[in-house]
DNA sequence: GTGCCACCCTGACATTTGTCACACCGAACT
DNA sequence: AGTTCGGTGTGACAAATGTCAGGGTGGCAC
């Protein structure tokens, strides 16, 4: 294990992601800052909390598309179980609904993976400062999208029916009729203004409404 | 630009990968390497080949899923086009079917982004030698999988249907009339062994049929 | 040639899905 | 109290989806 002379003061990081080359490769530039340390690697979210208490970083990078436990479910855990730690999420698509979701949830950052990998270390600082980072382009289209007009349950059936669960299907598991079913599908249908539960489901995953 | 002092013989590679922080991480750690050389980075599937052409790299590191031209289209024409460079496919998922194809096409490599990121130098260093580099578990999954059952019209209107399009829309597309459309994908779903077109399509997609 | 087989294409029928009108319940306001 | 309103739950009907039986074509073995 190298043991180089470091600063004395250096961020510790967290970092959850679930593909392995992503995380390994943010890991090493990450850990090439001279002010960065990163204390700890997941690759599943139902681990982040446990990580985040016993290795106590000033930041938790988190993806949200994680096996186990969304990264969003995460922050707000951490927000409540480790309130000194600042939250950075990092995920593929800027959903407007993700990142209103995301600062609901306490997070202090919202990056998504296209941009340039400079930007990573930029974020962590300027987070530990207080600030908030948001890209200013997609903080005004979550603004705009407005809040998610989907009801609980209707989450629940769109989700019970991805993978082409049929009718029957999400009736059972959901303990509803079927006629219940069909009835929040048509609704979802409707409020997302598409035509089938196909192009709804689609609809409300791309509005991070899910 | 650093010009730094380097070995005479540098692999030069082209990097295209369509997430931009994951294209500049590798871009980064790649160059680190004493050994290798990044000479073109690109974002979208339709320019890899001009980029080859151009830059004329020794190893094409490509991503499957990309906008514009598929990865494995891409190594077809390489192949053609650009001989002398060895392609090594680097994708999210080790889906039987995208192994089975990227051989097809030519590949000399094919690695998952779930293993770690030391494995790409070394992979890319012993495909320049000639040797094929494949996951051995992958390897016999493939084979033992078989190929694809669906015919090419099986696959156009499984493709087409996708994200909830209609079958009026995809008779329409593919300039069929609706029986038909229907009959495929009864097919379809009957060569899968699944129940709906939903079902099929992710059954499909997770063999890498598509 | 003849048969065989795989693929492509189509129409008729049963099943599933989507729409609509309506009943129940609790919260908020008058 | 009554009233309104949004979320929840349900059954009857129309529209889309899935199944089946079958016709047409071209390649290939015999």
């Amino acid at each position: 294990m190298p043991r180089d002379h470091r600063p004395a003061k250096s961020i510790r990081v967290l970092l959850a992601e679930d593909q392995g080359m992503m995380r390994g490769a943010l890991a090493l530039l990450l850990g090439m800052e001279p002010d960065i340390e990163v204390v700890a690697q997941v690759g599943t979210g139902d681990v982040i909390v446990d990580a985040a208490l016993t290795h106590r970083p000033d930041v938790a990078l988190l993806d949200i598309e994680l096996p186990g436990m969304s990264g969003l479910d995460a922050a707000a855990e951490l927000r409540d179980q480790a309130p000194d730690c600042r939250v950075l999420i990092l995920t593929t698509f800027g959903r407007p609904g993700y990142l209103r979701r995301a600062m609901e949830a306490g997070a202090a950052g919202f990056l998504v993976k296209d941009g340039p990998v400079e930007e990573l270390a930029v974020a962590i600082r300027r987070v530990l400062t207080g600030e908030t980072v948001v890209d200013p382009a997609l903080a005004t289209a979550a603004l705009s999208a407005g809040p998610s007009p989907l009801t609980a349950r209707e989450c629940d059936v769109l989700k019970a029916s991805a993978d082409g669960a049929t009718v029957a299907d999400v009736a059972a598991r959901l303990h509803l009729s079927e006629s219940t079913v069909r009835n929040y599908l048509s609704a979802a249908i409707g409020k997302t203004g598409t035509r089938n539960r196909m192009e709804a489901l689609r609809e409300a995953r791309q509005q991070g409404w899910l």
